[in-house]
DNA sequence: AACTATTTATAAGA
DNA sequence: TTCTTATAAATAGTT
C-alpha cells in the first residue's frame, strides 16, 4: 500500500509479517475506535496473533461479551450458563440513550428560558449568545421566505397580465368577427355584444394596472 | 479525513452519520480481513449500529465464539434460537429512544438557527417567538444575577470602608503615641513617621471613594 | 451511488 | 521498535 502496492496474501517473511501485524493491528484498532465514536456504534474486536497472543478492544457495552472470550482464550467453548450478558448490553445502551434524552431535554428547556436556576453569569451569557445567534439566523431565513413569496407573487402577476392580454386579444378578434357578421344579418345579438365588450374592457384595465 | 479533516466525535447529522457508518464499517471489515490474511491472525469483529443492527466478521477459529452472540440478535441465523420476544421488545424501546434523541437534537439545532430548510413562514415565526421568550427570561435571570453581584460588591465595599476606618483610627492612635514619645527623646525615627503617615492617608482616600 | 480533493495508513528503508 | 518518506488507500463533502 505504499512504497509498493502489495498483494493481499500471507506474508512469507516472518520478520516482515510481524512488523506488518504490529502496524496494521494498531491501524485496525484506531479505525474501530473512530467508528465507535463517530457513529455511536458498539464494537467488539478480537485479534489473535499467529503465536496465539490476544489483543482486544470493546466499546463500553460490549465489554462484558469480550471479557468472557478473553478468559476462554479461543478454541474452548465458554462454560454453560450466561444469564445476563445480552441483558447487560441492552441495558447499558438504553441507559446511555436515556441519559442523552435527558441532557437534550434540559438543554432545550434552558434555550426556552426554563430551568436556569443553577446557571452562573457566564453560562447565562453563553446561552444569550446562542439564542441571539439562532434568532438572527431565523430572521434571515424569514427574510428569504418573504423574498420568495414576493417573487412568487410577482411571477403570478406577470402570468395574469399575459393571460389577460391574450384574452383581450381574443375579445378584440371576436368583436371584429361579430361586427363583420352583423352586416346583412339580423340584429338579435346586439345586447350580447355589448355585454362582451364591457367585460373585456374591465379586465383590460385590471390587467394593465400594475405597469 | 478528506475534503476537510474531521474531529473524532459523534456525528450530529443523522444522515451523515449513517453514511459514515456504512463507509467506515466497510473499510474496517476490509482492514480486518487483510490483517487476518497477511499476518495469519485470527480475528473476531462485532459491530452494532446505533439502531442495534449487528454486523460481524470472524476468521475460522473465532467463528464459534461469535456465532452464539449473533444468534441472539436475530437477522442472522434464523434457525437455532428463538426470535425472542424480549429482543424485539428491547429493540423497539431502543428505536423509540433513538427517535426521541433525534427529535430533540433537531429541535435544539433549529433553536440555534440550523436545519431550518424545511420550515415555512409560520413555523419560523413560532420559532422566533420561542427564541424571544427564552431570551427575555435569560435576560431577566442575568439581571437577577447582576443585582446579586452588585449587592455583594456593595457589602464588600461597606466592609472595606469599615476596615479602613478602623485602620485609620489605629494610625491616628499610633501617631499620637509616637508624637508623645518623641518629646524628650532622640529624633531618629522622624523619617519613618513621615512614611507611615503618608500610606495611611492614601488608604483612607481609597476607602471612602464609593460614597 | 459516484466523484475527488484531501487526509490517513502504511511498505520499505534506515 | 521507531522514524521517515513515498505512495497507496480511505474517506468527507459534494453532486
Amino acid at each position: 500500500m505504499t512504497r509498493k502496492k502489495i498483494q493481499i496474501k500471507k506474508i512469507d517473511n516472518i520478520a516482515a509479517r510481524q512488523v506488518a501485524f504490529s502496524k496494521r493491528r494498531k491501524g485496525l484498532f484506531k479505525k474501530a475506535k473512530e467508528l465507535a465514536i463517530l457513529c455511536d456504534a458498539e464494537i467488539g474486536l478480537l485479534v489473535f496473533s499467529a503465536s496465539g497472543k490476544l489483543f482486544d478492544y470493546a466499546s463500553s457495552s460490549v465489554q462484558g461479551l469480550l471479557e468472557k472470550h478473553s478468559s476462554v482464550h479461543s478454541e474452548n467453548l465458554p462454560n454453560l450458563n450466561e444469564p445476563s450478558v445480552e441483558f447487560q448490553l441492552e441495558s447499558n445502551i438504553r441507559a446511555k440513550l436515556n441519559e442523552e434524552v435527558e441532557k437534550k431535554r434540559h438543554e432545550l428547556r434552558q434555550m426556552k428560558g426554563e430551568e436556569l436556576q443553577g446557571l452562573g453569569l457566564e453560562e447565562l451569557k453563553k446561552l444569550e449568545k446562542s439564542l441571539l445567534g439562532g434568532l438572527s439566523r431565523v430572521a434571515e431565513m424569514m427574510d428569504g421566505r418573504n423574498a420568495e413569496l414576493i417573487c412568487d407573487i410577482g411571477r403570478k402577476v406577470d402570468l395574469l397580465i399575459e393571460e389577460n392580454q391574450r384574452l383581450n386579444q381574443l375579445k378584440v378578434e371576436k368583436m371584429a368577427y361579430q361586427t363583420h357578421n352583423m352586416q346583412g344579418h339580423s340584429s338579435e345579438s346586439i345586447v350580447n355584444n355589448s355585454q362582451d365588450y364591457d367585460s373585456s374592457d374591465t379586465s383590460l384595465k385590471l390587467g394593465l394596472a400594475p405597469e
